[in-house]
DNA sequence: TTGCATAGGGATAAATTTATCCCTATTGTA
DNA sequence: TACAATAGGGATAAATTTATCCCTATGCAA
């Protein structure tokens, strides 16, 4: 695993949870595996724009924060489940906050988005 | 500015609020903010750890994406002033439940963090 | 027998974000 | 006169995160 330089700073509430979020497919991870899609190959699928070395990645890591659990089944072809622990549950009502303020504000975030984007 | 060479994806809500707010100092910035630390300076105080040069980048942004609006004062020395926008202000409680979450579940977070960064 | 589905990881390159260092300008103070 | 405070930005290096490519293994289906 990389072996940081800086250390990282975990003063506060704010520190923290950025810790176990940040990385680009945290989020949405936890989201589909709530709603039942618990499998790599199924996440997968529903993110298609991730490669899958990415998201093992970023599941390993939920897993090492006990957001999320695994289970291996000793079966061939392999088969492998994450569920959220009761504590990544506890996050779903956060996550759905975030969803919902940029779906509320979509038009508007697409605008300044872009146009940040493609400034003259 | 940089320019991007991966095409950002904006298809959901998540992807939106995501794409204002990833930045290391961003929520901080906001929350600081609102807390009347206006001025560059007194939010360069207030989070040390980051340089300035980082701040007025992030600053720089946040003002794109209308989160917050910038006053500059034509005095000597200079004075600059950062609001929240009534946009940025709808993002306060998304914020304060983060800072929340984080905040009581410390413990824990501390935890798996470290054992994550020291493992063997 | 070739190919696909399953799951996972090493090695390395590329992209992206932060950090550092330096320079501009003005007024007041030691 | 030298230095601090104010605000901001260019250039470049470093750190960090993602992307790519390749390899392992097994059993089933065409």
């Amino acid at each position: 695993m990389y072996e940081r330089k800086i250390p990282l700073n975990l003063n506060c509430g704010l520190d923290l949870i950025a810790e176990v979020l940040y990385g680009k497919w945290k989020i949405r991870l936890l989201w589909f595996i709530n709603e039942g899609y618990k499998r790599p190959s199924e996440l997968q699928r529903k993110i298609p724009e991730a490669s899958r070395r990415v998201l093992n990645i970023q599941l390993k890591e939920l897993e090492a924060h006990e957001l999320v659990s695994k289970t291996i089944y000793a079966q061939v072809p392999p088969k492998v489940e994450y569920n959220l622990t009761e504590f990544g549950e506890t996050l779903l009502p956060i996550i759905s906050m975030l969803g919902k303020w940029g779906d509320e504000n979509e038009e508007r975030l697409r605008a300044v988005i872009v146009k940040q984007t493609t400034s003259p």
